[in-house]
RNA sequence: GCGCCGCUAGCUCAAUCGGCAGAGCAACUGGCUCUUAACCAGUAGGUUGAAGGUUCGAUUCCUUCGCGGCGCACCA
């Protein structure tokens, strides 16, 4: 195909598309702009420009000193007052934003000429020297203007009125939510509150690596696409290989794939990674999250849950310099030790019952009103409901809720001296589950008896029968050393220690409904 | 999946009891060589999410649908 078929939309060449009376004003205005630029000679998609300072390091050499340095800084046009001589505008970049200063006098005609044809949000690079206004903010002198990519379509750029108190009021900003996350590209380029939110996650995530690297852990990746599915209970998403004609399953964990590394004798193992989960949306679940597993050989799970304290304490300082943070209108205090409870304790402390000596009849009685089904929850299902409505909402600093029933864990090992228990705990925070650990299972024969246990209760509910995972118990026979293992949801601690309510703050492009273009 | 709320100019929002659909910002024209929500004068911009219904008349009332927000359910 050559170059020069010209591409249709909606059966007009894109050019007569962009220029047509059905597109908004502001876009036709914008490419009557990128015509005349280029009537004028001038490439309005630039292929480079070499900066001397981002822009918020050109405002700090000012300040020590350089004033009369020679700089060149980039960024995209955030306000632009046009005086007929001159001209005053703020730049953007990650960094910050500085304002710039053109004069007709010190400028190129042309270079002039193009400063009338920009519009907010095209990106210009300029040089000149930096200076302080009579009201005393500093300012790139510009003497050379050079146009780099110009927009077609406005960004939704609010104003910003500071008052004299010195707050800012935002004036018709970007706050249709839907577009936000639709569009990330936009929010972020107006918000630099959200391009900060990921900017921590970025040192979060970055922490978590340094300390699990310092510590011994070697950092692997194991099959995303897999044959099948486990780990964890929930509803995969199902594909198909088509040379191998075979269903293949998103995993909903990293779990088994890790642990057979630990047989391999990589004694100790991490993996960052997205899991996937077909399940419903909403404020701290999306389909696919990050998810964080680690596994150490000839550790249990006190040892774990000293690594947990150790891990989130090193995320935190990584983005924070205090242990306290508001979340979801609670003050979460973050600093350790944790609190400890059993599972037990902790369902007799918020219902008053003994969990195990209490008939199903009065643990359903516990369950709050509005509770689905009741009568078809079996005493597993009843615990955990139980747990999640009456005992996690009330757990706002990180607390570590350990021994938990052992029909709830099949993957992790039976209480020393209680084989009704599980050596496992969760960390919950802020009322919501952050971590989930235990000393993990390495008797291949009591794990066939629960994987059976599981396939059992699966076809007893007439769901679709999910084969045992043959090769993990093959694996086990090989033996596997006591191992303490621990997954920590990433997003959500990200939420946590960015003070976010919604997963969806904290992914750059959550999961959204098919939008109709 | 269920309930409540929302969808009006490019953006943020108004519109009384059902009676001519408006404002600010952005845009466009002109003016202005230290402005900063720049300013001054003027101009233009609408299938009120979609379809249907009631009505002389619907942004407004009703029905269905779409999308979103919040809550619930689901998610050991």
């Amino acid at each position: 195909m050559s170059t020069s078929d010209p591409g249709y939309r909606d059966g007009l060449p894109i050019r007569d598309w962009y220029a047509s009376e059905e597109r908004p004003k502001p876009i036709r205005d914008r490419y009557a702009k990128l015509e005349a630029l280029r009537d004028l000679g001038v490439e309005p998609y630039a292929y480079s420009y070499s900066t001397s300072h981002s822009l918020a390091d050109a405002h700090d050499a000012y300040e020590e000193g350089a004033d009369a340095e020679r700089i060149r800084v980039a960024g995209r046009i955030l306000s632009l007052r046009d005086m007929g001589k001159s001209a005053f505008a703020h730049l953007g970049d990650r960094s910050g934003r500085l304002q710039i200063y053109c004069k007709r006098d010190g400028m190129e005609e042309r270079e002039w000429q193009i400063l009338e044809l920009l519009d907010l949000g095209d990106w210009v690079g300029v040089e000149g020297s930096l200076f302080r206004t009579r009201t005393g903010e500093i300012t790139v002198h510009v003497d050379s203007l050079t146009l780099l990519s110009k927009t077609l379509r406005p960004l939704p750029l609010g104003k910003t009125e500071v008052l004299e108190d010195g707050s800012e009021v935002v004036h018709s900003g970007f706050a249709d939510v839907e577009m936000r996350y639709r569009q990330r590209y936009a929010d972020l380029a107006v918000h630099p509150a959200v391009r900060d939110t990921f900017a921590a996650r970025a040192k979060i995530v970055g922490a978590l690596r340094r300390f699990l690297d310092e510590q011994g852990y070697l950092e692997v990746e194991t099959p995303i696409l897999q044959p099948l599915y486990g780990g964890a209970f929930a509803r995969p998403f199902t594909t198909h290989h088509n040379t191998l004609d075979r269903t293949m399953y998103l995993r909903i964990a990293d779990e088994l794939y890790l642990k057979r590394l630990i047989v391999g004798n990589l004694d100790r193992v991490y993996e960052i990674g997205k899991v996937f989960r077909n399940e419903g949306l909403d404020r701290t679940h999306n389909p696919e999250f990050s998810m964080l597993e680690l596994y150490r050989a000839y550790a249990d799970y006190e040892d774990m849950m000293a690594t947990a304290e150790e891990l989130v304490s090193a995320a935190a300082a990584a983005v924070l310099d205090r242990t306290v943070v508001e979340w979801n209108h609670q003050t979460v205090d973050l600093s350790t030790p944790w609190k400890r409870i059993s599972f037990h304790d902790a369902i007799r402390e918020f219902t008053d019952l003994d969990a195990r000596v209490a008939s199903l009849d009065d643990l359903r009685k516990a369950l709050p009103e509005d509770a689905d089904r009741p009568e078809e929850l079996d005493r597993s299902e009843l615990l955990d409901g139980l747990f999640s409505s009456r005992v996690e909402p009330n757990l706002v600093n990180p607390t570590i809720v350990f021994d938990y029933p052992i029909e709830m864990s099949p993957l992790a090992k039976p209480k020393r001296g209680d084989p009704e228990l599980a050596e496992r705990f969760e960390v919950i925070v802020g009322g919501t589950e952050l971590i989930n650990a235990f000393s993990e299972l390495n008797d291949p024969i009591d794990q066939w008896d629960r994987f059976a246990a599981q396939a059992r209760a699966r076809e007893d509910e007439k769901l679709e029968p999910q084969s045992i995972d043959v090769d993990y118990v093959r694996a086990l026979e090989y033996g596997l050393p006591p191992t303490g293992g621990l997954g920590l949801g990433v997003d959500r601690l990200v939420m946590l220690l960015t003070g976010q309510s919604a997963i969806r703050d904290v992914l750059l492009y959550p999961v959204l409904r098919q939008y109709d273009e």
